[in-house]
DNA sequence: TTGAAAGCGATACCAG
DNA sequence: CTGGTATCGCTTTCAA
């Protein structure tokens, strides 16, 4: 005997002592648990995966065991066991911006108490993104979720031969590394564009996030001036802005934009805040809104219906996206077929008194 | 030979082959960078994680095999061989609301590249939150961050038997789990009421979140009475409330204080966006701001700054916060001593037009 | 500067 | 229903 019990705790490292404080007390193994309960080693992991295999007396010894122990299962040496994690990784341009947590809730709703979230952002930028999905893939992530749909050669490299299911939430795009769950973001921008001509507002302006390295931003641009040309409208370049985030970028392109002549009619603002910005700049001019100028937005939320007048907006359903992204993870996670590669969640406008 | 090369990618499962598809191709080992770059696995090892100590040349060839095969390396293997990971818990009461996500951008950003951050919310509930603990500590993360700073006893033994580092941000607690960095709530609370008091301003209404689990509304209602029984003023029970959250929340409330008579001549909201929706609600209604009543609000944002009148406001360093809770974090995992168990962010009074 | 061998704490497979 | 044994992919330790 004596050799037998010299487990792990009972070495000391030769080298620093470090400061061991309560860090010295590591927590107990599964084998403690096992040696309590009397049982093997594996009727451990059983009873904590499998509980209905396993001989209702002896799970009640086993999770007498636990209890006593505290223990709690390490999933690090569980995932490289079963070489399969249950982290999914999620990217999102920022973590300030409360668009996102949208999504984000939603994927981790859906996800459970069986999943845990990786959460990183890119900061608007191709290789932000990249970094952060090296990263979740070292941690050998079970899914990704992706907010922005352009990425570097090597983040889609990565990925597909990672061959980890993946879903792109940002843009519906075409061609998907994986999978896709979104909304047209140009057909929306098409859509309100189409919607203020039918209103009767001819000159009308579009302000948007910087389109660099930003494909929401484009395509929705791209929706806009589309929606021009159908309906034989001329372009004015110089009421077509890219605009920096926050409701001072708004309030800053408005100003702009009520400069220009001759006068423009309304404004559709599209990416954070830019619509509200706009709106309370309009009624601190007491620039009477919609008759002197129609204001619409993009990513309606509580804010906007909140403010007079109420804000015509676009509603993307956000949440569900998230949800869904979570579902289709889920689902190729669980070895199912993906019960469809590119899912659109669409969008809805909501006409209110700013136009 | 044969055998020798019988390594696991070339065995099969006897069992079902799975929908194999793309994850067929399982990426590269630290034994394949080895083996192409004709040096031994520990070698890559340390090219890895201590470049100096390896020789240039040998560097380079094993950087063009880590290029090559394209090798991810596997935290999973590394965090349990080394007993260590590099993953940081942080649990928030809600991850939609963005108050919280500026102190998940401050923890993301002070960590850097090297850490890796999980996040779960705890719904505001406590049994939320021991549940996401438990979750960490089944992945052993090196460090967790938590908001609340009320815990269940379970929350707490956990996380002290565990032995990591733990910071709280929500609260500046007298008794951390660990550590704590935060502001006071009390004393911004009750130094809001003083500065409405000095304003002039008598009857005082006060409007928090449900406090049911909330430790910072809790604290932010004591400020607020202990202010006014330091100045001699009554507690009117009426005009003390709780609201939830959302514009609407702030809206709600301040309409029921209008009820009120003897009539209120201020109102401090806080938490949320409670005071922006009091505010835009008073809008409606074309009651005059400050002079009909007056509003304070907490958590001061740039919409605070933008609404008319712009708010008076309390500012809260959650940013800072993050930061400092991630350093101390840092600072303990690097094995220093803390620099400070108990760390005050302070907060700001922000005097603006509507008080 | 490099390598061999022994784990880390669980799971998978097969046998009993 | 239960247990033995061989990994999982990397780091640690010790020796060369």
């Amino acid at each position: 005997m004596g050799k037998i019990n010299n487990s792990r705790r009972d070495r000391k490292k030769p080298g620093a002592v470090k400061a061991a404080g309560p860090a010295a007390a590591r927590g107990a193994r599964m084998t403690d648990v096992a040696r309590l309960a009397e049982v093997s080693i594996m009727t451990v992991s059983r009873a904590l995966r499998q509980p209905a295999v396993v001989d209702p007396e002896t799970l009640k010894r086993i999770h007498g065991a636990i209890n006593a122990t505290g223990y709690l299962p390490n999933r690090i040496a569980g995932s490289l066991a079963s070489q399969r994690s249950n982290i999914v990784g999620l990217v999102v341009p920022s973590l300030r911006n409360s668009l996102f947590a949208e999504t984000v809730k939603g994927v981790a709703d859906t996800l459970g108490a069986n999943f845990d979230l990786m959460i990183a952002d890119s900061g608007y930028v191709l290789d932000g993104e990249e970094t952060a999905v090296a990263a979740f893939l070292s941690q050998r992530v079970c899914g990704i979720v992706l907010h922005n749909t352009k990425h570097t050669p090597r983040t889609r490299r990565m990925i597909q031969s990672a061959g980890i299911p993946c879903v792109e939430t940002g843009n519906l795009v075409r061609r998907p590394i994986d999978m896709v769950a979104s909304f047209s973001n140009h057909k929306a921008a098409f859509e309100m564009t189409a919607f203020l001509v039918g209103k009767g507002y001819r000159r009308i302006a579009f302000v948007s996030l910087p389109l660099r390295d930003n494909d929401r931003a484009r395509e929705r641009q791209a929706g806009y001036l589309q929606a021009l040309k159908q309906f034989g409208l001329p372009v004015d370049r110089r009421i077509v802005l890219e605009s920096m985030p926050g409701l001072r970028g708004g309030a800053g392109a408005l100003i702009e934009l009520m400069k220009v002549r001759p006068k423009i009619e309304a404004v559709f603002l599209t990416g954070d805040v830019l619509a509200t910005g706009a709106l309370l700049e309009a009624n601190r001019n007491d620039w009477r809104v919609p008759d002197t100028i129609a204001i619409a937005g993009s990513d309606d939320n509580e804010l906007q219906e909140c403010v007079s007048p109420a804000l015509t907006s676009l509603r993307f359903p956000r949440y569900d996206i998230g949800c869904t992204a979570a579902s289709m993870l889920l689902n190729r996670i669980g070895g199912n077929l993906p019960p469809a590669q590119i899912v659109d969640l669409g969008f809805q406008i909501i006409p209110r008194q700013s136009t």
